[in-house]
DNA sequence: GGAATATTACTCGGATACTTTCTGTCCGAGTCTACCAGG
DNA sequence: CCTGGTAGACTCGGACAGAAAGTATCCGAGTAATATTCC
């Protein structure tokens, strides 16, 4: 999986916290962790692109959540930037089997790509399950007064 | 995922159902499904170093499962061509945010790599529950003759 | 003093190189089979 | 006819290129704040 889930996760984090004041920066956000800020921007367009934050050019612009973080789930950030194509493909090579009829579709009817999928699906639906805020709130109770942290960090940086 | 896993699973099907008799070499498992014999190769080889498979060298040799179908798990095809490390991998980003004691270890503290891992554990879960003999009994449930066709078509060819 | 305007600095967004992984190919080492010669 | 040896062909195994994806960087378009000028 691409590193930059895991950026982009800790960025939605940072948003939910600090960007209620207002919009931040790519920067910024690279700064807290000392990455790279152009391939951090890259992230956060794919995240842009599929509606999870909406961003603001200009001065005092920047990014900011589109929807409360309750409605952000992980796996809407994983597949903004992995993309919809599930992880394993069925590529239909029953049909070149012989005594094959050859009608594609296989990643419907072949046993192999059921089980596959079945078991992709129930590792989405683990992820669908779990929210930014659910992942904050849980954050926050194991580390009293992070959030606030945060968000000064964010506000006065 | 990587391409390969699908062949494997596929071979690892094949080799349940013609493999009974004799060792079937990679020539033939690659003819079956048209695919580049060589390359196909480098799969096989992956699973012989996990010891789901067996090799044998010189005529009449080939691979064949190193274990009953029911002991072989899609988890365990899985590992052997994609390695172990897990998809999300925790690297230690908190490590170097502003106030962090900077002392690594956080894929089992960070709150986003323990969802990101749990989720990673019932997906695995899934996959380890179901064996090559499963598949293959499903297989053979909705395509009566199916595994003497395989077999016989192995034999001969 | 207030308002309109031009300037300036800042931000996103996409286009452009570089690195790593995945995919595909090739050739050599080892081994089993089959044939052949000798007893 | 049986046994031992030898040649041959077949298979795996790893080493070697090419393609694709991931990673990193740079520069331009657009925007909002700010300073300036005029009324």
């Amino acid at each position: 999986m691409s590193e930059g889930v895991e950026w982009a996760l800790h960025c939605c984090l940072n948003l939910a916290w600090a960007g209620s004041a207002g919009a931040i920066p790519t920067t910024k956000l690279a700064k807290y962790y000392d990455l790279p800020a152009s391939y951090l921007n890259k992230q956060l367009q794919a995240l842009a692109k599929e509606g999870l934050v909406s961003s603001t050019s200009g001065p005092r612009g920047g990014f900011r959540l589109a929807r409360p973080a309750a409605d952000i789930s992980l796996l809407d950030v994983v597949t903004a930037i992995e993309g919809r194509t599930e992880a394993f493909q069925c590529r239909d090579l029953l049909d070149r089997a012989p005594g094959s009829p050859g009608t594609g579709g296989w990643q419907h009817h072949c046993v192999i790509a059921q089980a596959m999928s079945s078991a992709e699906m129930e590792w989405r639906h683990q992820l669908a399950a779990q929210s930014i805020a659910d992942i904050a709130a849980r954050a926050a109770d194991r580390t009293p007064g992070l959030p606030e942290r945060v968000r000064d960090w964010f506000e006065q940086a």
